[in-house]
DNA sequence: TTAGGGTTAG
């Protein structure tokens, strides 16, 4: 229950002194930690007009929330009613001093104090774990003379907090050893180093520790247990541990909404979400980035705004989950206004932040501005290496492959992100032989690859045929363990599909626990490219069976395989189906694929009707296919009419002059292919060179029929 | 003295 300013009027402070203090308490409490400093004052005013400000309690809280506020004026004044710096005076300026990042004067108050107590003491153990600083907190907690619940568990969560989860079970260890009984802070600690430590059965251990303690009914310890339940991947455990508390609180509710998530229940997370009994600003930031990392950036920058309507004050995390919803979306407009906002409140120089913004901005198109983000934080010496991969992959991103190298040759720490973000980069714009050198690189850098890099890389021997290649990174992904991933399998599925090898593809397949839309794709389509037509319908019919829902690219590759195997009919039935049963409405490709496939098994009119029916103008792949089918079944009528259309098409785009001069060739009629060349020549138009390749001691080399211009 | 969000590569 929150106390307000004007319910404290309505008690009267001689009946009921021991309430009106303990409200003024609560109050200057909740002001402190939402640093209303103003209402702070107005309050300070009220207590001395009833003359009770020299009250002991509501000096000392008077002074931490001025403190707090860095208002030293203030903080001097209260100093003075308390009659100099006594042992409480210390540790609030001990606390204070800490909070401000001012260690060392912290020290120096400490060294000063005629006495010490346990906060005392307390205080400079956390607080050099909190600024990072484990070593001289431990030498603090070893010469403690207090050495009480609270000492202990500031070190073992500072140990955490550190990310040295092994020290703080060591420690847990020596506490219990010690004869001091832990409290509930001190399980929710242990049960964090547990999951970050990911260790299954110390996990349960420590369940039964706790059990037998008997803190299982404590809603911190709930809370920890429910997020250490999910780490270990225990989700039904999760879920009973909720629904057996008695009591839950915001944190609960929060951390219940990714016991959903983790069970793929988006949309019950949400209904959860909107019936909560109490909301703040973390839970909502948990909701806006899970539709974030759901796929759903649209919906997240929605309920921020809702969010913000409902005068919830989002924090620096919340801001960078919205300004990485806002990169996805390419909402540049939108995104500067947050930024603006951002440096109105000063938290632009947050890492998160500006790796955000970095992001943003490079997303939009933006690299010049992304760039003056990252050099303002360079020039500060705060950036991170996730600014840095940021940076470079905004430039990939952009095309801009010279600034991210020179970007990733200078900088001073790499991570696999980094060199997953160049080589993407290089994937990208199709520098297959660059990919396969910096992965050589990184992997004689000592640098372990990731699923990530893998996929890249596959890739790229996908798109060069290398089977070599495909086999050798298949073997590296088994020795790092990796090899029933669902991108990994999919990625090597489509590798040795393109390299000719079927039959490890299919192996690698059907060896796949875990598969989604894509990975029957590409298996559905690799069947169909290298001529198991049945095959790959059959799969097709096998996954209709599965609650997977087959894509456009899915329907195009059956529709291939019907056009290749002469299933007309069937065919026909898949491309009547697309809208009615499958939702997906065909595209340029699909009409083309039917006209095809119309052509191919002769039925030419059928074709020609096909063509003219079509809700768009048909490109010139399907007059193309037409024409072709025209040459085997020998129809010139039909012939004349798509080649009429043809030569209207390369009026209109160029390179429809290319195919027009190839169609004339393969039909024989040299003389017309040689006046289409004519009129290319006159016309300035080229073709576009071709490009070849081959693999030496796993080295690609490249080559490019000689032309003018530079190839791509 | 605690438990629940965040940025990058795919």
């Amino acid at each position: 229950m929150k106390a307000s300013l004007r319910s404290l009027f309505s008690i009267n402070p001689e009946t009921s002194f021991n309430s009106y203090i303990e409200t003024c308490l609560c109050l200057l409490k909740d002001i402190t930690s939402q640093n209303l400093v103003i209402q702070g004052r107005a309050l300070h005013g009220h207590l001395i007009k009833t003359g009770i400000h020299k009250e002991r309690y509501l000096t000392t809280r008077l002074l931490i929330m001025y403190l707090g506020s860095r208002k030293s004026l203030e903080a001097n004044e209260i100093v003075k009613d308390l009659n100099g710096f006594d042992l409480v005076v210390h540790n609030c300026m001990i606390n204070a001093n800490i909070q401000w990042g001012n260690l060392e004067e912290a020290q120096r108050l400490f060294d000063g104090m005629p006495e010490r107590n346990e906060v005392s003491w307390t205080a400079l153990i956390s607080g050099f774990m909190k600024h990072g600083r484990v070593e001289e907190s431990m030498w603090y907690f070893e010469r403690n003379p207090f050495q009480n619940v609270i000492s202990w568990t500031a070190a073992i969560c500072g140990f955490v907090q550190n990310g040295f989860s092994f020290e703080a079970l060591k420690l847990f260890l020596k506490l219990l050893e010690s004869g001091v009984k832990p409290n509930e802070v001190t399980f929710s600690s242990i049960c964090k180093a547990c999951a970050e430590i990911n260790d299954f059965r110390l996990g349960l251990s420590v369940f039964g520790l706790i059990f037998k303690a008997g803190f299982e009914k404590h809603v911190s310890v709930c809370n920890s247990l429910i997020t250490l339940s999910l780490k270990m991947g225990e989700v039904d455990l999760a879920r009973s541990v909720f629904d057996r508390m008695e009591k839950r609180d915001v944190v609960s509710w929060t951390v219940i909404l990714d016991v959903f998530i983790e069970m793929g229940d988006l949309g019950e997370a949400r209904r959860i979400f909107d019936e909560m009994p109490e909301r703040n600003e973390v839970s909502w930031s948990v909701m806006i980035a899970r539709y974030n990392q759901s796929g759903y950036p649209e919906e997240a920058f929605r309920l921020f705004r809702q969010m913000t309507r409902y005068s919830f004050k989002p924090n620096t995390s919340c801001f960078s989950i919205v300004l990485s919803a806002l990169a996805s979306l390419k909402a540049l407009r939108s995104g500067m206004h947050v930024h603006a906002h951002v440096l109105k409140i000063g938290i632009e120089k947050d890492v998160f932040i500006s790796n955000a913004l970095i992001d943003l901005y490079s997303k939009c198109g933006e690299t010049k501005d992304g760039r003056l983000v990252f050099d303002s934080i360079v020039e500060k010496d705060v950036a991170h290496v996730v600014s840095w991969n940021s940076m470079i992959g905004g430039y990939g991103l952009n095309g801009q492959m010279e600034e991210a190298k020179e970007l990733f040759d200078n900088m001073p720490k790499r991570n696999d992100v980094s060199w997953s973000a160049i080589i993407s980069g290089y994937l990208e714009h199709k520098q297959f032989d660059l990919v396969f050198a910096v992965f050589n690189e990184m992997l004689l850098s000592g640098e372990i690859p990731n699923k990530s890099t893998f996929s890249s890389v596959l890739c790229a021997s996908a798109s060069v045929a290398s089977l070599e290649k495909g086999k050798d990174l298949h073997g590296k992904i088994i020795k790092l363990g990796f090899p029933y991933d669902v991108f990994l399998g999919t990625a090597l599925t489509d590798t040795y599909a393109k390299s000719g090898d079927i039959e490890s593809s299919r192996r690698v397949f059907d060896r796949m626990p875990d598969k989604n839309e894509i990975s029957w794709t590409v298996m559905v389509r690799g069947l169909a490219e290298s001529g198991y037509a049945k095959e790959s319908i059959n799969l097709f019919e096998e996954m209709e069976k599965t609650s997977i829902t087959p894509n456009e690219l899915t329907i195009l590759s059956v529709l291939f395989a019907c056009s290749h195997s002469g299933l007309v009919d069937k065919g026909l039935k898949y491309f009547n189906s697309m809208e009615p049963i499958y939702n997906i409405k065909p595209n340029g490709r699909h009409y083309t694929c039917v006209v095809d496939m119309l052509s191919r098994s002769g039925r030419l009119s059928e074709a020609e009707d096909f063509i003219n029916s079509m809700p768009f103008e048909p490109d010139s792949n399907a007059w193309a296919s037409l024409l072709s089918g025209c040459k085997t079944y020998k129809n010139e009528q039909i012939a004349e009419r798509a080649v009429k259309n043809l030569w209207k098409l390369a009026e209109e785009h160029p390179a429809g002059y290319v195919l027009l001069s190839n169609i004339y060739a393969s039909a024989g009629r040299w003389i017309d292919a040689m006046n289409v060349r004519k009129l290319m020549t006159e016309k300035g138009l080229r073709k576009s060179g071709g490009c070849s390749w081959v693999e030496v001691r796993n080295q690609v080399h490249f080559f490019f029929q000689k032309t003018d211009h530079n190839p791509k």
